[in-house]
This record gives structure tokens, C-alpha cells and sequence, in this order.
DNA sequence: ATGGTAGCTGGGCTA
């Protein structure tokens, strides 16, 4: 069985204890983590590897930042999703991940952007980023190899996806164009695991720090684990595991998980 | 209508 889980951590500095304490709790053999705000050198690897991690890093400094950390050996890391040789935001690394006694897996760590306001450059920004995601995503299926794609994609599937999706219409989170792009990309042939396990509605992975949002149950779920056919033929279970939100100093994330059992 | 919080950074941006 392989478990692999998805948590944007909003500063791996701050949260390193955080990180560490949920290895240690849920110890998944894969976490991918989202918004490092820290640049590649800085980051904790070693508290990580002290727990029996590899680590595949791509920061930035202040902003984004992905990092893969995996129980198994890591192979072919790739630091940038290609279609825009000009972007600098580290917001997708990739990597492929030999599985003792099973198939290779590749993994992607993704962050994508929030798009807000919009409509302006960064919504724009937004939708041409999910397009170039598409189009890799397209050549990658071709492999038929498990696939997962794991990340904040900073997009609220569906109205039972938010506490109120009434006043979500004009954000970027969830506008009519950004939910279409992330379709687009799903509709390639991939499974969202939570959903495929259990598709009620009310399963937040966000909450804002402001207002309360936390004590009120006032979130989103915009984190999201997408398996090629390959992955989702194996899928045995997916949950978002609450308790980091409720720890002190926490992210504004949750983390995401699923079980896979692939042969 | 505004501001409410957090993080990086050293003022303002991002979320």
C-alpha cells in the first residue's frame, strides 16, 4: 500500500515542527507540500530526513515553493512546468518515484495560482497556467503509468465545495472560466480521489485566518489529489485530515490524503 | 462599508 498526501504548509519555516509532528502521526510514504516561502537551500531537509525522507526541493524566495518528500528512492526530478521558459514561480515539480516490490509512480507537487482580482493579468495568468498544465498532463497519460498530481489548486470544484457559493461567484477560486480550465484538465482521464471515495460535500481543506472561519467550519476544498487510471485502479481509500488547522500557529491548509494499492 | 489574519520583509504584496 502506498499513501500519499498533499498539504500547503504556508512557510515550511514556520512549519516545521507542524510538518514533522503530522510525519510522524499519519507517516505517509509521500507528502507533497505547497507554499515553502523559503528558497531551495533554506529548506529543513534535514528534520525530514531524519525521519526517513528523501527530498526533492524547488523554492523561491517569499513566495511559493513545492517540495516532494518520499520514503522511496527519487528519480527524474523536473522543476518547472514547461510551456512558458520565461516563468519564474516555482509552483510544480515533478518527480518519479521508484516503489519497492511495485510499479514506479510519478508525482507532481502542484501549486497553482490564485488568480485573484480578477479579471486581471493574474486571472490571466491563472487560466494560461492550467492550460500549459493540460498540455502536459496529456503527454504524461500517454505513459500509462500510475500518475498523481497532488496540490493546492486554488479552484473550488463545485458549489458544495464552499461554505457559501453565492459570494464565491466573482472569485477567481471559482469563476466560471477557472473551473472550466481545471475540467479541462480532469477531463483528460483523471480521478479526484477524495471524490471517488466519498462525494459529499462540506470536505473544506481551507479556512481562512480571518473572521473565524476555522471555529465556524467556514472553507473550501481546493486541495486536490488527481490519479491517472493507472492510480485510480488501485485506490482503496482518500481523506482530509482536520486536526493540523486546530494545532496552534497552524496553516491555513489541511492536509489531503490517499491509500493506493498498486501492482 | 470596512476590516478582520498570517507570512515575508523591512513597505507593500500575496493570499
Amino acid at each position: 500500500m502506498v499513501k500519499i498526501a498533499t498539504w500547503n504548509v504556508n512557510s515550511i519555516k514556520q512549519r516545521e515542527l507542524a510538518c514533522a509532528e503530522w510525519l510522524r502521526q499519519a507517516s505517509p510514504d509521500v507528502l507533497c507540500l505547497q507554499e515553502l516561502k523559503c528558497q531551495t537551500p533554506a529548506f529543513p531537509k534535514a528534520v525530514f530526513e531524519d525521519l526517513g525522507y528523501n527530498c526533492a526541493v524547488l523554492g523561491q524566495k517569499g513566495f511559493n515553493g513545492v517540495a516532494i518528500l518520499s520514503k522511496f528512492p527519487i528519480d527524474e526530478a523536473i522543476g518547472a512546468l514547461p510551456g512558458d521558459a520565461t516563468d519564474e514561480q516555482s509552483r510544480y515539480l515533478e518527480a518519479v518515484l521508484s516503489v519497492p516490490g511495485g510499479p514506479a509512480i510519478r508525482v507532481a507537487s502542484i501549486y497553482a495560482p490564485n488568480g485573484n482580482p480578477a479579471p486581471s493579468p493574474k486571472f490571466d495568468y491563472k487560466l494560461g497556467w492550467f492550460s500549459r498544465l493540460e498540455s502536459h498532463v496529456k503527454g504524461l497519460l500517454a505513459f500509462e503509468e500510475p500518475l498523481i498530481l497532488a496540490g493546492d489548486y486554488n479552484i473550488i470544484p463545485r458549489p458544495t465545495d464552499v461554505y457559501n457559493p453565492a459570494n464565491w461567484i466573482e472569485d477567481a477560486l471559482f469563476r466560471i472560466e477557472a473551473r472550466r480550465a481545471f475540467r479541462r484538465v480532469t477531463h483528460l482521464g483523471l480521478t479526484d480521489a477524495l471524490m471517488a471515495c466519498n462525494s459529499a460535500g462540506g470536505q473544506y481543506t481551507f479556512w481562512d485566518y480571518q473572521a473565524g472561519a476555522w471555529q465556524k467550519d467556514l472553507g473550501l476544498r481546493i486541495d486536490h489529489l488527481l490519479l491517472s487510471a493507472d492510480a485510480a485502479k488501485g485506490l482503496v481509500a482518500s481523506g482530509v485530515d482536520r486536526k493540523p488547522r486546530g494545532w496552534d500557529k497552524p496553516s491555513d491548509h489541511t492536509p489531503v490524503w490517499a491509500e493506493l494499492r498498486l501492482t
